[in-house]
This record gives structure tokens, C-alpha cells and sequence, in this order.
DNA sequence: TCCTTAGTTCAAAAGTTATTGAACAATTGG
DNA sequence: CCAATTGTTCAATAACTTTTGAACTAAGGA
């Protein structure tokens, strides 16, 4: 891991609520929760934003301590830290992403472009 | 109840998570879950913000759909929107407060002037 | 009525966050 | 090596949020 992340205990309650508070990293969250395990990249989210804009969002998520992301070749693959986020805040993620997922107003991930399989 | 509130079905999960990521108003709804049921009015905040700024941060969480302010006299009774959020986003508000009160570094109320029973 | 208390409103200033495009770097495939 | 792919950085701007002070309203008590 070469960019810069937080430690557990350096997360901060009102940066990460902050951080969630916006519907583009919202709908990421989103997406990366109903994936859980699977490392996405960054073009995953493109239809969100553009692409410098998204690196924008991904940086925020990060610094905040909600993702992490691994550099892989040109890729950057982005997990969500839940355990991190469990331990410091329990039960947070959980019903921030139940009620994300009822959320008729947030933008969808993968409604544009079909699902590309490898 | 003359203040504009949003409806239960109204309050946004963006929204009340932006207006909860900022210490000031996060100080504000750990100390209002820490009296539930007792309503307070403005003054009790006083030592978070100057008067004019803690009318716009508690109108913020208001309008929101976090608080709810009645008027009565010159006061204003606040309290948390609990049965609403709690409908709207199960376990959040819980785990939100839940955290905020470990959290160190909020600002608390309370700590500056005396408790004054009236 | 006059004064105090409690809080709001308004406009300005300060500060912060989001968005953009152009230029850049690094890896990978041909 | 060359080109394409993947993403970052930078500077500019736009858009929003926070903070402030002065002026205000409305209720209540002396």
C-alpha cells in the first residue's frame, strides 16, 4: 500500500460522516458494500463522475478511512474498511448502507454501462 | 409548531449525515440524546458557538429533520427527531451517538458553565 | 410602558469543498 | 520503443458553508 491512509484509531467520527455525507461517495460506498470483497477500480464509478472528479472522491474516502485503496499495475483496487470502521464505530456502516440501499434519490453504480465480466 | 420541519418520509440520509459531520452540531445531538425526552432550549449551547451561529447550526439540524423546535415564549424547545429517524434509518442514530460519545476531541456541552436548574 | 431575555434575520466576509481541463506519471501490451 | 490504459496532480473557478456583527422581533416582567 503506497497512498496514504489512516490508521484505525486516527478514523474520525465527524470527518467520516462528513466524508458520506454526499451522494456520489454515498452511491460508492454503496456499491463497494453490495460487492463486499471484491476489489473494484476506480473506472467501476466512472458513470458517477468524471474521471478527475472521482479521483477527488476516492481520495476523500480514503483520507477519511472509509476505503482502501492498493496500487495494482495502473489500477488503484478499492475496499471498503469495514472491519476499521466496525471496530470504531459499531453498527455505523451497517445502517448507513441499509439506508443507502433504500434510498430511491442516490445515484446508482452500473445502470449506464452493462456489467463487463474480465 | 410554527418552525419549518420536513416530514418523516422528507429527511434525507445525505443530508443528515453532512449535517451531523460537523462537531459543533454532533456535540449538539450527543448532548440532546443524553437528556431524551427533556426538551432544551438554545441557551443550553451557548458555550459551543455564539449566539448567532448556534441559531444557524440548529437550524440546520432542524431542517434536516434531526431536531425539533417549538416555540414557546421567547423559547425554543428542542429536541431529537428519534421516533422519525429511527423509522427512516434504523440503528443509525444509535450508533452515531454511541460514537460520538467516545469521541475525545467533540466539543461538549456543559463543561463551561454550571448546570443551572431553573 | 419600558426593559430584559431569547432568539432570528440579514448582508458581508472568510473559509471550504466540488468541479473542470490540461498536463503529467506509470504500467502494460504490441 | 510506442501507444494505450489508468489514474494523479495542478491551478482555476464555481459553489457552497460557516462565522460575524448589527439590527430586529416577540414575549414577559417590573
Amino acid at each position: 500500500m503506497t497512498l496514504p491512509h489512516p490508521t484505525a484509531d486516527q478514523i474520525s467520527l465527524p470527518i467520516v460522516l462528513a466524508v458520506l455525507g454526499d451522494p456520489t461517495r454515498l452511491a460508492i460506498v454503496r456499491y463497494l458494500a453490495s460487492k463486499e470483497g471484491v476489489p473494484m477500480n476506480c473506472s467501476k464509478f466512472l458513470d458517477l463522475a468524471s474521471k478527475t472528479n472521482l479521483s477527488y472522491h476516492l481520495a476523500k474516502l480514503r483520507e477519511a478511512g472509509v476505503t482502501r485503496a492498493e496500487a495494482v499495475g495502473t489500477s488503484r483496487l478499492i475496499t471498503l474498511r469495514r472491519d476499521d470502521l466496525d471496530r470504531r464505530f459499531p453498527g455505523l456502516l451497517d445502517s448507513v448502507i441499509a439506508a443507502a440501499s433504500e434510498d430511491k434519490a442516490l445515484p446508482v453504480v452500473g445502470t449506464v454501462d452493462a456489467e463487463i465480466d474480465s
